[in-house]
RNA sequence: GGGAGCAUAGCUCAGCUGGUUUAGAGCACCUGCCUUACAAGCAGGGGGUCGGCGGUUCGAAUCCGUCUGCUCCCACCA
C-alpha cells in the first residue's frame, strides 16, 4: 500500500469510525469473557461539545480501548440527560423568539414544543463524541427521559415515598425569578455583589399604634422587605437594648406593630444590633421565627414583584421597588443614610438571576441513613477515589447532608407521581390509574376527574442517579424485589466512572445512594476525577470569555488523535488542565512521526537471503529488550490510572528509542538492502508499538495497521491484544546504555574538534565491557574499535566507568584535554569526599537499608576507578 | 468563619513507604544542521540553594510546626 507523504486526518478518520460503526466494533453482548463496563456521565441533550467533554471522553476512550485489548468485554454505554432546567430555559428562550411566553400556553404545548427542541438537537453532542473517536456502544444509547427510564425515575419516587423517606414540607428555598422554580443549595453561586446599606428608624409604638419619639435604628440591605417583618431581635446580652425589652415598634411607612425580641444569633458588633426578621424572605430570619412562633407574611410574588400583602408598592419588580422605598423613606424621615456595601449575593446558576429565599412546598428526601451507607463504602475502600483526596471532600459533605429538595417548578421532567384529593390527602402511585384505585379505596366515590396531579417535576438528579442502573435494566429502580435481566446482572457494578468533582455530590454520591438502595452494592469500583479544562492563564473556559476553542474547529485542523494527545499530555488527575493549543500541535507533530516512521521501514526491501548484520542483532536484541521494560512501566501507569505517565512512556519510546536509535541502527545504507531477519523483527516492533499507541490515537494506529499488510473484512487493530512483555534483561540495556553514551560523546567529540562526519576514528576501550553492544556503537559513532592504548595525543573520557580514548593527532590541543581531565579529576574527587563521608557516618551505616550502604559503597568503588582512569589518561597524555 | 489542597526549571508537571538522582520529564528557549522517513524534523546545550523560617533524623524536595502566596469546596453578618 502506498503510503502519502503527508498523514491526512480527516480522511482516515471518517473511513475508520465508518469501518468500526458497520462491523459493529463497540457493541457488546453478555458473554463468558470478564466485563469492561463504564457509563458516560450524560452530557445534557442540548448541549454541544466542548473542551471539558474532550478531556473527559477521551479519558474514558482510552480506558475502554484499553480494556477491550486486554481481552476484556467492554461496554461503554452513551446517553444524554433531559437536564431540567437548562432544556427548559433553551426552549422557552425559542418560543419567546417566536413570541410566544411559556404563561400562554399549556403544559402540554410546551411539552409538544420541548420535544420537538429535542429530536431537533438532542444528540447533537452525541454524534460529536463519534468526531473524536468515542468507542461507545451507541446501540445502547439511552436518554434520562425516554419512556423506560422515566417510569424508572416513579417507581424510584413511589419506593421511597413507601419507605417513609420522601415527605412534602414548607422549606425555604432557594427561588429562581426567572426560571420560576427552586433551586438547590448546590445550584446557587454567591457572588460579592456591589449594594447598600440602608439604616432605618423604627418608632417605638405607645401601645396602641402611634409612635413615641423614642425609635430604634435597623440596618438592611433589603428595605423593599419591610412590609412583612415579623419582628425586631436584638442580642440578650446587648445592654444598649435592653431598654427595648418587651416594647412594640411600628414598621415604618404601613405603621404596623411588631414585638422587640431576643436571639443570640444577632451578632452585636454587626450593623445597629439590631436586626429585622423577616421570616418569608430570608433562611435566617425564617429560622428564628420558627423559634420564636412569628408569623410569616410573604409579599412577594414568583416573579419577584411584591404582592398585595406588601400594602404599598404592590405589582413592583423588587428592585424598582428598593429604588421607590428608600425615596418614600426618605421623604417620610424613617432613612437614616445609606451607606455603599458590598455582600455575598445568591445568584441562579443557571439563569444568573438574584435568588429569592422564598417559603414553598416542596418534596424532600431524607438523606441522613442514605448518606451514612452511601459514605462507608467510600470510607470502607469498596469505592476508590482518583486522586484519594477526594475523599476528604465527600467524607465532609456526608456528614453534613440536608435533605434532598427533590420537586421543580417546570415542565419539562418526570412529573411528580402525586395525587391530591379534593380533601388534600394526596396519594402516590406509579400511574394515574393506579392513583385512581389507590384513592378510591379511601372514598369510592372519587373519579379520575377528582384527582389533580402535582404540577412539579422531579430535579433531573434524581433521574441521573439511577444512571449506571436504568441504562441496563430500567425496571429495576424502584422494585429492589425484581430480578436482575441479563444486562445488568453482567454489567454491574460498572467498572470506572470518569467525571468532573464538581458534580462529586449532586451525581456521584448520589449514584452510590441509589445503587447501595436497590442493588445493595456500589455503581462502580473506582472514580477518576478529572480537573477542570482551562485556559493557559488558568481562566476557566466559558463562553463569555470567549477563551474556549471549538474542538469540532480543533480536530478538523489537527485530527482527533492531535487533539486527544493533546488533551492527555497535560492532564493528571484531581488536577486542572492548563489547555493550551501547543499541545495539540505536539499530538499532530506525534502522528507525523508515526507516520514517517513506517514510510521508511515501508519503503525496505529486504533481501531474505542476505545475512543479518552484527549490529542489526544488537539492535533487534536491546529493542525487545526495552519494549519490555516499557510494556511493563506502562500496564504499572495504567494500573495505577496514571494516562499521562503512561502515553509519556510510549512516546518517548516511540520517539526517542524507535526512531532516533533503533531505526538509526538498522537503517541500510544506500543502495543496500535491508537483511530479511531485521525487517520482519522491525515490522513486528512496529506493530507492537501501534497496538501500545492505539487506545490513545485510535485513527492513525488503525490506518496504520491496516496498511502493513493484507487484513481480512472486518479485522480491527481494536480488538488486537495489548502486547504482552517478555523477559528483560536488564544488564544487557544498562550496556547498551554505556554504548548509547559513548555515541553521543563521539560525536560531540566531532562536533567539538570539528572532524567531519566521514572520517573514521580509532576507539580504545579498556575491558570488555562493550563486546557485544560495539558493533552498534561502531555503526552510529562512526568508529573502529581497538583494544590496547591510543598512542600519542588522545582524548580520553569516560562512559559509566568505562574507560575510552581516541587519537587525535593534529586535532588535540594538549594543553586543553589537561585541563579539561583535571577538571573531570576534581569533580570526582570532590564527589568521592561526599560519598566517604557518608559512609564514615556510623548512623548512615548502622540505620540506612543495606541496599542503600551497598549503592553508596559502588559509588565509592565506581568514584575511585574513574579517578584512576582520568589519572591515567592525564599521564599518557603527560607522557 | 469552617474544611481541603497546592507551592520543584520560563510553562505544565513526575518524584509512590525519608536513603539506590551528583533533583527528573515533556514543552518552550539557545546553538549547529534542508544528513535521500520526518524542518510538524535531526544533533547538541543552558536553566532549579525543591516558596521562607524552624524542628525531628545519621540523612529531608519527601515527615512535623510555622509564616507567606495561590486554588477549590462549605457557610455566609442583616
Amino acid at each position: 500500500m502506498e503510503l502519502s507523504a503527508k498523514y491526512n486526518p480527516a480522511e482516515v478518520e471518517d473511513k475508520w469510525y465508518s469501518y468500526w460503526i458497520e462491523n459493529r466494533c463497540f457493541h457488546s453482548e453478555p458473554d463468558s469473557r470478564e466485563p469492561y463496563t463504564v457509563v458516560i456521565p450524560p452530557p445534557n441533550v442540548t448541549g454541544i461539545l466542548h473542551m471539558g467533554h474532550v478531556l473527559n471522553n477521551t479519558l474514558n476512550d482510552v480506558l475502554v480501548r484499553k480494556a477491550r485489548m486486554d481481552g476484556k468485554n467492554a461496554c461503554w454505554i452513551p446517553g444524554t440527560d433531559h437536564a431540567s432546567i437548562a432544556t427548559e430555559n433553551k426552549v422557552v428562550a425559542r418560543l419567546r423568539e417566536r413570541g410566544i411566553s411559556k404563561e400562554d400556553i399549556s403544559r402540554e404545548e410546551f411539552l409538544k414544543y420541548a420535544w420537538e427542541w429535542k429530536e431537533e438537537h438532542g444528540g447533537i453532542i452525541l454524534q460529536q463524541l463519534r468526531k473524536l473517536g468515542a468507542s461507545c456502544d451507541w446501540d445502547r444509547t439511552r436518554f434520562t427521559m425516554e419512556p423506560a427510564l422515566s417510569e424508572a425515575v416513579l417507581a424510584t419516587f413511589c419506593h421511597f415515598y413507601k419507605k417513609g423517606l420522601i415527605y412534602r414540607g414548607v422549606r425555604m428555598v432557594n427561588w429562581d425569578p426567572v426560571a420560576l422554580t427552586a433551586i438547590s443549595d448546590d445550584e446557587v453561586i454567591h457572588k460579592d455583589t456591589k449594594s447598600h446599606f440602608y439604616h432605618l428608624k423604627y418608632y417605638v409604638s405607645d401601645g396602641k399604634g402611634n409612635p413615641t419619639d423614642k425609635y430604634l435604628v435597623i440596618a438592611t440591605t433589603r428595605p423593599e422587605t419591610i412590609m412583612a417583618d415579623a419582628a425586631i431581635c436584638v442580642n440578650p446580652k446587648d445592654e444598649r437594648h435592653h431598654w427595648l425589652r418587651g416594647k412594640k415598634v411600628l414598621i415604618p411607612l404601613i405603621g404596623r406593630e411588631i414585638p422587640v425580641i431576643e436571639d443570640d444569633y444577632v451578632e452585636m458588633d454587626f450593623g445597629t444590633g439590631c436586626l429585622k426578621v423577616t421570616p418569608a424572605h430570608d433562611a435566617h430570619d425564617y429560622e428564628i421565627g420558627l423559634r420564636h412562633n412569628l408569623p410569616v407574611l410573604d409579599i412577594i410574588d414568583d416573579h419577584g414583584r411584591l404582592n398585595e400583602n406588601a400594602q404599598i408598592l404592590v405589582g413592583e419588580d423588587r428592585f424598582e421597588a428598593r429604588k421607590k422605598i428608600e425615596k418614600m423613606l426618605e421623604d417620610a424621615g424613617n432613612l437614616v443614610k445609606v451607606e455603599e456595601y458590598v455582600s455575598p449575593v445568591g445568584y441562579s446558576e443557571r439563569t444568573d438571576a438574584v435568588i429569592e429565599p422564598k417559603l414553598s412546598a416542596q418534596w424532600f428526601l431524607k438523606m441522613e441513613d442514605l448518606a451514612a451507607r452511601a459514605l462507608d463504602h467510600v470510607e470502607s475502600g469498596r469505592i476508590k477515589f482518583i486522586p484519594d483526596r477526594y475523599r476528604n471532600t465527600y467524607r465532609h459533605w456526608m456528614e453534613t447532608v440536608h435533605d434532598w429538595c427533590i420537586s421543580r417548578q417546570l415542565w419539562w421532567g418526570q412529573r411528580i407521581p402525586a395525587w391530591y384529593l379534593p380533601d388534600g390527602q394526596v396519594v402516590v402511585e406509579e400511574t394515574a390509574e393506579k392513583a385512581l384505585e389507590a384513592a378510591q379505596k379511601i372514598n369510592p366515590a372519587l373519579t379520575a376527574a377528582d384527582l389533580r396531579q402535582d404540577e412539579d417535576v422531579l430535579d433531573t438528579w434524581f433521574s441521573s442517579w439511577l444512571w449506571p442502573i436504568s441504562v441496563f435494566d430500567p425496571k429495576l429502580p424502584g422494585h429492589p424485589e425484581h430480578k436482575a435481566n441479563r444486562d445488568l446482572s453482567y454489567y454491574y457494578p460498572t467498572s470506572d466512572l470518569v467525571t468532573a468533582p464538581d458534580i462529586i455530590f449532586f451525581w456521584v454520591a448520589r449514584m452510590i445512594m441509589a445503587g447501595d438502595e436497590f442493588m445493595h452494592d456500589v455503581p462502580f469500583r473506582n472514580v477518576y476525577f478529572t480537573g477542570i479544562v482551562r485556559d493557559k492563564i488558568g481562566r476557566k473556559m466559558s463562553k463569555t470569555l470567549g477563551n474556549s476553542p471549538d474542538p469540532l474547529d480543533l480536530i478538523a485542523k489537527y485530527g482527533a488523535d492531535a487533539v486527544r494527545l493533546g488533551m492527555l499530555l497535560c492532564s493528571s488527575a484531581g488536577n486542572d488542565i492548563l489547555y493550551d493549543e501547543s499541545q495539540v500541535e505536539q499530538g499532530r507533530n506525534f502522528c507525523a512521526k508515526i507516520w514517517n516512521a513506517w514510510r521508511l521501514v515501508s519503503g525496505w526491501s529486504p533481501d531474505a537471503e542476505a545475512a543479518q548484520a552484527e549490529s542489526c542483532r544488537v539492535a533487534v536484541k536491546w529493542f525487545d529488550n526495552l519494549l519490555s521494560r516499557t510494556i511493563n512501566e506502562v500496564e504499572d501507569h495504567y494500573a495505577k490510572f496514571r494516562i499521562s505517565d503512561a502515553l509519556m512512556a510510549i512516546y518517548k519510546l516511540f520517539w526517542d528509542d524507535f526512531c532516533s536509535w533503533y531505526l538509526e541502527l538498522v537503517k541500510p545504507a544506500p543502495g543496500q538492502r535491508l537483511d530479511g531477519r531485521t525487517f520482519e523483527a522491525t515490522v513486528g516492533f512496529f506493530e507492537k508499538l501501534l497496538k501500545l499507541i492505539h487506545p490513545v490515537m485510535p485513527f492513525i494506529t488503525e490506518e496504520l495497521w491496516q496498511a502493513m499488510e493484507e487484513r481480512r473484512p472486518g479485522e480491527t487493530i481494536m480488538f488486537q491484544r495489548t502486547p504482552k512483555a517478555g523477559p528483560c534483561n536488564a544488564d544487557f540495556l544498562a550496556r547498551f546504555d554505556l554504548a548509547r553514551q559513548a555515541v553521543i560523546n563521539i560525536r560531540a567529540l566531532r562536533a567539538q574538534k570539528n572532524i567531519p562526519p566521514k572520517q573514521e576514528l580509532e576507539l580504545f576501550v579498556e575491558g570488555d565491557a562493550l563486546a557485544e553492544v560495539a558493533p552498534a556503537l561502531c555503526k552510529l559513532g562512526g568508529v573502529r574499535l581497538s583494544s590496547g592504548k591510543a598512542e600519542g595525543a588522545a582524548v580520553s573520557f569516560l562512559v559509566g566507568t568505562v574507560q575510552m580514548s581516541v587519537p587525535l593527532a593534529g586535532f588535540v590541543n594538549v594543553d586543553e584535554e589537561r585541563s579539561k581531565l583535571e577538571n573531570d579529576l576534581a569533580y570526582q574527587k570532590k564527589f568521592l569526599a561526599g560519598v566517604r563521608a557518608k559512609l564514615s557516618n556510623e548512623g548512615f551505616v548502622a540505620h540506612a537499608p543495606e541496599a542503600v550502604v551497598a549503592g553508596e559503597r559502588k559509588k565509592e568503588a565506581d568514584a575511585l576507578s574513574r579517578i584512576e582512569a582520568l589519572e591515567k589518561a592525564l599521564a599518557s597524555l603527560n607522557a
